[in-house]
DNA sequence: TACACAAGCGCC
DNA sequence: AAAGGGCGCTTGTGTA
């Protein structure tokens, strides 16, 4: 059962029941409470809404404009919907479907392109609810948001139905729609994050917290040292100004990167690398950062579904995908619970395997270590299997990849096909897509006139990596979403997702309930893997380890 | 003063 | 262990 949402002013609604098409089976439910009316609906299965009677509950699927704008308001008061479709995110893979990539994709402006309105642009960050979608004076009457809501759903409906393989479109717009709710949740619930620790770890290697404006104790000592080998005054926060100072040295540097500065042998390099290590620290994720991230022992990092191109996650504030590995002993388990930390182990040549059908591949990806059962035919190196590999799903060449990816095309002659065909389409300026239909960019007008020219042929080369990693890594973010969602379904009483990082998620329970939920967690994998794979011989083992620190999950 | 961009490095 | 692709985020720096 599908149920058309849209938010009226003063924490009113309107419910449009739409069955499972797109036609409404039943009047407009104008609702003075929205939140409740959603919350009991979800709780009885549909049945408070009175329109189905004689059949079986079930949890509604609401179809709404934007998670972004509807869903903290049901979360602030306690309500989680089990399923929803979020035409936003919808209307996004549908344009790229259709090589119209970076359209908006507001439901208003996908309304305004069926009635042939004016499109408006969408607006940056998490729009409000808005009473009125339409604020133009063009003509036309303004269309209820209601209406918006059905008439883009139905349109989306036949547009699903008229992709390549729309069963798996309808998965991946069901997976999509589920990272929504997570995303939403995530931000809500928060990560455990002990101030206390945190600032402890920072005290630490840095000296105390200075005041606003200052340098730590130990980074101004590391940058007086740094200044001091040179002789003058220089800021280490500066790669203009250490380049010079290299220079007058007498040591030419093309960069002032870590790897670059290993090599040199200067006194001012000591300490100007364990400034830059520090120093990163002190700027991300230091105090400033948890006084803006962190309450009340909880990380609420702002995540961008789908906000890079291959399906994978973003943020839009507070950095979750990019904590360092040093601060997982900042997250702890509340006293009496744990957290279960799981990742995919070798998702990428996994999902390889599966899409291509390769065999030998399929065989290799059946064992818990698939390098390791691939080693035989790289010469018995385990490194060997691993760098064939992943040359060939990134597109590498340095090394012994050339002569590796030989032995590939040799023994493994569909995957190394697979790959070799969704490269070839990138240089020619194609589309490729992943194996649910989730579809790469075009190429910028600026690509196709290099292409013509003089660095063509690199910027083709360029583009078919790019193609060839696309196929491989959307198809695992597909994967892992997959898993998430139905994680988040199995997921029974306290137990929360507390954090998801492209193939690794973290659940926080109470210990009493931990092995359940690493149980779940392979329950939800093997799940994940029938609903994208069908039967597969392809295995996708999850390492899954209740721990009371982050830090402790190896 | 506001903004855009590059450098550099964290994560997968 | 590295190789590849992709991001976010901060600082310094140059331009409007």
């Amino acid at each position: 059962m599908r149920i058309a949402v849209a938010a009226g002013p003063g924490g009113s609604g309107v419910l449009r029941p739409l069955g499972p098409g797109p036609e409404p089976v039943a009047p407009d439910l104008v609702v003075p409470d929205l939140v409740g009316a959603v919350r009991d609906a979800e709780r009885t299965g549909g049945r408070s809404l009175g329109v189905r009677a004689g059949e079986p509950p079930e949890h509604p699927r609401w179809v709404w404009a934007d998670a972004r704008a509807l869903y903290p308001a049901l979360l602030a008061a306690g309500v989680r919907p089990a399923r929803c479709h979020d035409l936003a995110l919808t209307e996004s893979l549908l344009l790229a479907h259709d090589g119209r990539y970076g359209e908006p994709r507001s439901p208003a402006a996908a309304y305004a392109r069926l009635r042939g309105l004016p499109v408006p642009d969408d607006h940056t960050g998490a729009a409000p609810v808005q009473a009125t979608l339409f604020e133009t004076e063009k003509p036309g009457p303004p269309a209820d948001e209601i209406d918006v809501v059905a008439a883009v759903h139905a349109d989306q409906l036949t547009r699903i139905a008229a992709t390549a393989d729309p069963r798996r479109f309808r998965l991946l717009v069901a997976a999509e729609s589920a990272g929504a709710l997570v995303a939403a949740e995530l931000a809500h619930d928060g990560m455990p994050w002990r101030a206390d620790v945190h600032d402890e770890l920072l005290t630490g290697l840095l000296g105390p917290r200075p005041v606003h404006g200052m340098r730590p104790a130990r980074l101004q000592a590391l940058a007086d040292q740094v200044s001091a080998a040179f002789g003058r005054p220089v800021n280490p926060d500066s790669p203009q100004q250490i380049v010079k100072a290299f220079k007058s040295a007498g040591v030419s540097v093309p960069s002032t990167r870590s790897q670059v500065l290993k090599e040199v042998e200067h006194p001012g390099v000591a300490p100007l690398l364990a400034y830059k290590e520090l120093a990163r620290l002190f700027s991300f994720h230091g105090w400033a950062w948890a006084d803006q991230w962190v309450r009340e022992g909880r990380f609420h990092p702002e995540y961008v579904v789908a906000g890079v191109v291959s399906g994978r996650w973003a943020t839009s504030g507070g950095g979750a995908l990019q904590i360092p590995k040093v601060m997982r002993r900042v997250v702890v388990a509340d006293e009496g619970w744990r957290l279960v930390v799981a990742d995919a182990a070798q998702l990428e040549p996994r999902v390889l395997a599966a899409m291509a059908g390769d065999r030998g591949l399929a065989a290799a990806a059946g064992e818990i270590d698939l390098y390791a059962a691939l080693a035989q035919a790289f010469g018995g190196l385990r490194d060997n299997a691993k760098i064939a590999l992943l040359s060939a799903m990134y597109g590498g060449t340095s090394g012994d990849a050339p002569k590796l990816l030989a032995v590939m095309r040799q023994r493994f002659p569909r995957a190394y096909a697979f790959v070799e065909e969704a490269a070839r389409a990138g240089e020619e300026g194609k589309l490729v897509r992943s194996w649910l239909g989730r579809t790469s960019p075009p190429p910028s007008a600026r690509w196709r006139e290099l292409v013509l020219g003089p660095e063509g042929a690199r910027a083709a080369r360029d583009r078919g990596r790019f193609t060839r990693n696309f196929v491989v890594q959307a198809t695992a973010a597909e994967w892992a979403l997959t898993l998430l969602a139905v994680l988040r379904g199995r997921l029974s009483g306290p137990a929360r997702l507390v954090f998801f990082q492209h193939d690794e998620v973290m659940v926080h329970c109470p210990a009493e309930q931990a092995d359940e939920v690493v149980a779940a967690v392979g329950v939800a994998a093997e799940e994940a893997t029938r609903l994208l794979f069908g039967d597969t011989p392809v295995r996708f083992p999850m390492h899954a380890v209740p721990v009371g620190c982050y830090a402790d999950a190896k």
